[in-house]
DNA sequence: CAGCCTCGAGTTCT
DNA sequence: CTCGAGGCTG
């Protein structure tokens, strides 16, 4: 270079900043140790821009000031995960980490390790995104969000904008090296933010786990550049070779660190389950003083060469598991009771609360589920409860606090008269629920009739939601699901809230759902006991709306029972068993189907919507002897296929799969002849398990039943996996 | 009649 | 997901 320019060429002096912004970067996000002021920094930082701008030819992706964020992407490309990011076994007693302990160790011994030299190594679970961090020769050269574990989201722009992230790594590394850890913010940064946010007159966060998914999700990394992201490693991708890479896990965590990735600072080590134990309580002790928020801590076995020879159980290693904190629950008040009528006409309570922030959101309804719930939990309308978010999702008021009841507390009684329409409510001898007897004339029954119908499981009328409905209801527009057929474009564009683009769309869609499956028509006139099977069984019996509706359902009822009462009669003689007429659906059903045919009004709305063009398919005749199924098949019906590899098996879909939704797994397991059905039993051949399972998979594994991945199961059933694009 | 096993129905928030 | 209740089995 020229020796003409000072000491330092230009090319020199940008290295030095970059370095010297980088360390103390490193100081600031991964040590928590400023090591100079604000400004010092700032001059640093505008110094080395301006050397970069006059220099083009020196610009370089690793560079601090591109942390500032580059060009706007118009969406996120996808990342095909060299590893799949698994998701971890959650535990939430003691005594699934007791059982998770004896599986390892059972694990250990049996592929031949000395299970008592075991270690285990606890640190903390963060509650922020999931994201995968590619260097190559130790430069950061891409980064992806966790997806469904297979693919994820490419968001390297907003990710070189994270302070904490070094676009270098310190040391020698293998020449990949995928390094996994959580994006978050710390709850200090949040409150600014925050405060930030609503002081222009913008919405604020709920809490800092979406903020920090909100914003690793911007367009524009500009945006993502201003949040205060932060950054935790834990764990290994795919790496090119293992050689710097040190064996247990501990030490791993250790080796980040002097990479300068920012890593958890609680964690231990320790010989068994008792210490892990120990760990989890201390961590509970301390967790409100954590900048951050954790929703539990995970522990690992640390020798990493075990890991592989320990195995994975469904798509989640056997050699870790998260023990979560319990449902964290808040105290709040109980403002009064609201009562809802559903779409038989049942009227269930629910609680309004002041806004109460549980577990991760803010919390204003819950539902009481029915006067019998009420009088256990003793509940009076101004009572200070107890709220809690069970199951991960659903809140709960869990009870009252006695002490704390007001002189004035009310209690709430059932209302005697429905309180949409008036009617009278009756509670059924033997049954907890009231309800409203005002059947279609109640508006609430309407609705939720309307809804009913047009949901996707039924006539999938796409665009017809609540708020909809709730128009066309009020204004008299509709009254029954005939009349939805009846509505054109113009009429639909002068509701609030629609324009002429989507009320075109919707009266497409109206139109669209004429041709249908007749078990998906049966299911959407609301019949009560008819759902989704027993519409399935009614349609393969009777093959007709007519045919259904006009059966001998009181010589059916007689049938049955005397077939019943015959087969269960000893028959020694060899009297044949005689086959039992629709197996499933009993007296209580067929008297439910009997009363609906018998009331005119219902036989109005048949034939207004026959009037309209609908006409249902039927399923493929039934055959009565044996022969294979010559069907031309009416096309989207699923009948289960006599002679798939999964006849005869049951099976439970639990969790998200990935790439496919929940029915059309259960098509698929109903077309190779399996059935599916929802709920874990003895009898469950194995349950197909997808990302974030729930408590089936406990089920399963207290039954002793296999549980599956989606790779197994098309193998299962002879069919390559990825096909989706 | 008791004890499963399933299915139906209702529900919260983003 | 959870609860309630109908259907079936022993």
């Amino acid at each position: 270079m020229s020796p003409d320019q000072d000491d330092t060429a230009p090319q020199v002096r940008i290295e030095r900043l970059r370095t010297e912004l980088e360390r103390h970067n490193h100081a600031y996000y991964v040590l928590d140790a400023p090591t100079v002021p604000d400004a010092e920094y700032d001059r640093l930082f505008l110094e080395l821009q301006r050397l970069e701008a006059a220099h083009p030819a020196l610009a370089s992706p690793d560079s601090p000031t591109r942390r500032v964020g580059g060009a706007v992407a118009s969406g996120f490309g996808q990342v095909r995960h060299a590893l799949p990011m698994l998701s971890l076994q959650n535990a939430f007693e003691e005594d699934d980490v007791l059982g998770f302990d004896r599986r390892v160790r059972e694990a250990a011994t049996a592929a031949g390790l000395d299970a008592s030299a075991l270690r285990y190594c606890g640190e903390l679970k963060f509650d922020g995104l999931a994201i995968s961090l590619r260097y190559e020769s130790g430069r950061f050269v891409q980064g992806a969000t966790r997806g469904d574990g297979a693919v994820g989201e490419d968001v390297t722009a907003n990710l070189r904008t994270v302070r904490a992230i070094p676009l270098r790594l310190d040391g020698p590394v293998p020449r990949r090296l995928e390094i996994r850890g959580e994006v978050l913010m710390f709850r200090r940064d949040f409150e600014r933010m925050n405060d930030a946010q609503r002081a222009r007159g913008e919405k604020p966060f709920v809490n800092p786990r979406n903020a920090a998914a909100g914003s690793l999700r911007q367009l524009d990394p500009a945006l993502t550049a201003q949040r205060p992201l932060r950054f935790f490693a834990y764990g290994l991708g795919d790496v090119s070779d293992d050689l710097a890479v040190p064996a247990s896990h501990a030490a791993l965590l250790d080796w980040f660190g002097s990479l300068g990735l920012p890593v958890g600072s609680h964690r231990c080590t320790v010989p068994d389950v008792e210490g892990l134990l120990r760990f989890y309580r201390e961590t509970g002790a301390r967790r409100a003083a954590l900048p951050y928020d954790i929703d539990g801590v995970v522990y690992k076995v640390d020798q990493r060469e075990w890991h592989e020879a320990i195995g994975y159980v469904a798509r989640a290693p056997r050699f870790a598991i998260a023990h979560k904190f319990p449902a964290e629950e808040a105290l709040t008040e109980l403002l009064d009771i609201d009562v809802q009528v559903g779409r038989t006409g049942v009227l269930t309570p629910v609680a309004r609360l002041r806004a109460v922030f549980v577990g991760g959101v803010t919390v204003t309804n819950a539902t009481l589920h029915n006067e019998d719930e009420l009088a256990r939990k003793d509940l009076m309308i101004g009572d200070t409860v107890i709220v809690r978010r069970a199951g991960d999702v659903i809140p709960e008021v869990v009870r009252a606090v006695p002490e704390a009841r007001p002189a004035q507390a009310r209690r709430f009684t059932m209302p005697s008269r429905c309180p949409v329409c008036g009617s009278a409510a009756v509670r059924e001898e033997g049954e907890v629920a009231w309800r409203c007897v005002g059947g279609l004339y109640c508006k609430a029954q309407r609705k939720q009739a309307l809804l009913h119908f047009a949901q996707r499981r039924a006539m999938d009328i796409d665009g017809l939601g609540e708020k909809i409905v709730e128009q066309l209801v009020e204004r008299d527009l509709v009254q029954t699901p005939a009349d939805l057929y009846r509505l054109d474009a113009a009429t639909l564009a002068g509701l609030d809230r629609m324009g002429e683009k989507s009320a075109a769309n919707l009266a497409a869609a109206i139109a669209g759902s004429r041709t249908v499956a007749l078990e998906r028509f049966l299911f959407a006139l609301g019949i009560r006991h008819v759902g989704e099977e027993i519409a399935r069984i009614l349609a393969v019996e009777f093959g007709g709306v007519d045919e259904t509706l006009d059966a001998d359902w009181a010589a059916l009822i007689e049938a049955k029972a005397s077939v019943q009462k015959h087969n269960a009669r000893a028959r020694p003689k060899g009297e044949p068993l005689l086959p039992v007429p629709l197996e499933g659906v009993g007296p209580e059903i067929m008297r439910a189907i009997q009363a609906f045919a018998a009331e005119p009004h219902n036989r109005e709305v048949i034939a207004g919507l026959r009037a309209a063009g609908i006409e249902p398919a039927p399923p493929p005749r039934r055959r009565n002897g044996a022969d294979a199924s010559e069907g031309v098949g009416t096309g989207h019906v699923s009948v289960p296929a006599a002679g798939g590899v999964l006849e005869g098996r049951i099976i439970v879909v639990t969790g998200t799969l990935p790439g496919m939704a929940r029915d059309e797994a259960e098509a698929l397991i109903r077309q190779h002849g399996g059935s599916a059905t929802g709920s874990v039993s003895k009898r469950t051949s194995f349950v197909l398990a997808g990302e974030n399972p729930g408590s089936k998979i406990a089920k399963a594994i207290e039954l002793g039943i296999p549980v599956l991945d989606l790779e197994h199961f098309f193998r299962m059933i002879g069919r390559d996996g990825q096909e989706n694009s």
